[in-house]
DNA sequence: GACCATCATCGATACGCATCGACCACCAGG
DNA sequence: CCTGGTGGTCGATGCGTATCGATGATGGTC
């Protein structure tokens, strides 16, 4: 026989092909004695059921699309976690993972949408104003998004809570001992593509600042390579000299090129300046000197996101969320040695 | 009304049901005043052909599954372009990609066919001696490799040609002057996931080297911090001298370290050390300095992943890949800054 | 002992499309 | 005028599952 159907399997464990239906969705009760026969039989033909069928059938695909940023140029770097937690996490759900690239656009969303190849849509990588959310608001299905976009119109959003970073990250420069703060931007590229974190960060570290009564002085953009870098560096220098300056790099890729520049001209980091990184804690950790870091964990945000993903799939899973519901997920700062207790605080 | 059927565009249009069905394929002729009515149908109604209920009847999904190297401790760098480029790849053929990760393994394969969730696969990574594949060679869909395992077993196989790549990375260190090649391996790491392009590798530059009859020095493995790189040359330079000696460095993770550990010695890449990395070219120009590097392109190999995949797909399209055939894509070494004619050959 | 719940199972049907055989209209050749 | 095509369309059927209403069996109640 050719692949086996649940009606062989029905046959083999002598009862009718609903049973085995039943059996395999658990919606209406079976005898202990019945589901037993039947998942030998299941096994004994190595039976799978037919996905399309029960699509067809069941109103339900059980596979999700991710709309990754894929094929535009991104910081590829950062979602790879991102995909992968989001993936694991749809397989504990016993759903799987349809990836759109981006260069799809949003009628790509459409398509798989509409001809129901997924169930529901995670967009990864919103920024402010993003055409992909309108028209995925409109297409019926359940959809996360992760990011903020400053109209989130309906659809619940996930992200990092930058701007809280940012003010953790200039307490813990103000704690050790900084009277000025500077930003080292993110790069133009990241900054024209409008993905609103950016702001957001900046935004946290300045207010914080103001609160604290610390001048911030941003530099922006700054690109990754070692010149840009280094006339940053300069520009900062120059107006706040080093005595008690905190550096502040939400810029992973810079941070070790920053670290170079900053050794290369005599100052320690940890020692003649400080600094807080954004990156996760194993870069963190990694690092020579281990930095202090504001941990960003995409794997917190994709887990949250697949959560309040099924709390809108199946809603007996606890109430749904909220619709426009913005989630932010709190980031952590961790010192280690780029940041030192230097003059004793007044006790 | 709900979403539209083609039951639906078919009265719209005034024609049959299968009618549609045959817009819709092409598998027959249709008349030129039919089809455009159809088509109209079809827009007016923004239909989408349910794809449960074509993989249902037609018995093919038009999804690939992708078995990527997620989840475990992969050199995740790599594998973004990989996916990319097949992902799009799919589009161009009206296919899909479902992601399968890793940690599901061989039975993550088996689920996604026995269902009938994908028509084919592509698996990355494969190892030298992979238990993945003697599952997929049973699956009963095409499977395509990328990587290429001692043992083929049927399976078409492609990957980059790492044994020819490094052979004429020692022609070009031995074309600007070298004697001595020394070879700055792989991480344990890589090693021990038996990824086996590694010793593809090394045994490419040792059989050139011997051709050639240039000395070569293994050495391995090699970490990416500063303090393994730093110890591997320390080793080199005592064995080989500094004169005459070229650096052969297949870890792209490690070029920029190895360039930073040679300056800290007082040696100038291009000038008095030559060095050869493996890298892409967009990374290889935008080194400082300017690396001479062999080309490893994964989009070329995702191309050719794609395009066997399809042959195996539609015998229509060609000639199907014979079984077990393994292609290897040719590399292709760019002179840069990190190689310099030195003493004029004899001519 | 007749009656009504409850539980477990069965039969039939629908899901939306692809495909096969049949059919019709029309035209060329004899 | 009849025959043999051929290009174009239609009806009917099947793909494998989920689900609904119905049925039989079992046990408890008055």
């Amino acid at each position: 026989m050719a692949v086996p159907t649940s009606r062989d399997v029905a046959k083999l464990a002598g009862v009718s092909q609903s049973t085995v239906s039943y059996v395999l969705t658990g919606k209406r009760p079976i005898s202990e004695e019945t589901r037993r026969r039947v998942e030998d039989a299941m096994t004994q033909l190595t039976f799978h059921p037919n996905a399309g069928a029960r699509a067809l059938a069941g109103q339900r695909t059980r596979v999700v699309g991710l709309m990754a940023p894929f094929g535009a140029s991104t910081h590829q770097q950062g979602i790879l976690p991102f995909v992968e937690t989001i993936a694991s996490g749809l397989r504990e759900h016993d759903h799987d993972l349809l990836l759109v690239t981006a260069d799809e656009g949003a009628e790509g969303m459409a398509r798989v949408v509409g001809r129901r190849i997924v169930d529901a849509l995670v967009v990864m990588e919103v920024g402010a104003r993003d055409e992909r959310l309108a028209v995925a608001a409109g297409l019926g299905v359940p959809v996360i998004v992760i990011g903020v976009p400053e109209e989130p119109g309906d659809l619940p959003c996930i992200d990092l809570d930058f701007a809280h970073g940012a003010a953790l990250a200039v307490d813990e420069l103000v704690d050790v001992g900084c009277t000025a703060v500077a930003l080292l931007g993110y790069s133009a590229v990241t900054t024209q593509r409008d993905l609103n974190y950016v702001s957001r960060f900046i935004g946290g570290a300045e207010r914080r600042a103001a609160e604290l009564g610390v001048t911030l002085h941003p530099v922006s953009p700054v690109e990754v390579d070692r010149a840009s870098i280094d006339a940053a560096l300069d520009a900062v220098l120059g107006v706040a000299g080093g005595e008690g300056l905190g550096l502040l790099v939400p810029n992973t890729e810079a941070l070790p090129v920053v670290l170079r520049a900053l050794r290369a001209r005599g100052l320690e980091p940890g020692a003649d300046v400080s600094l807080v990184g954004v990156c996760t804690d194993a870069e963190a950790a990694a690092s020579e000197p281990a930095l202090t870091n504001v941990s960003l964990e995409p794997r917190d945000v994709s887990r949250r996101a697949v959560e309040a993903l099924f709390r809108l799939l199946d809603p007996e899973l606890g109430a749904p969320v909220p619709d426009g519901a913005v989630e932010l997920v709190p980031p952590r700062v961790t010192r280690r040695d780029t940041t030192r207790p230097a003059r004793r605080p007044a006790a």
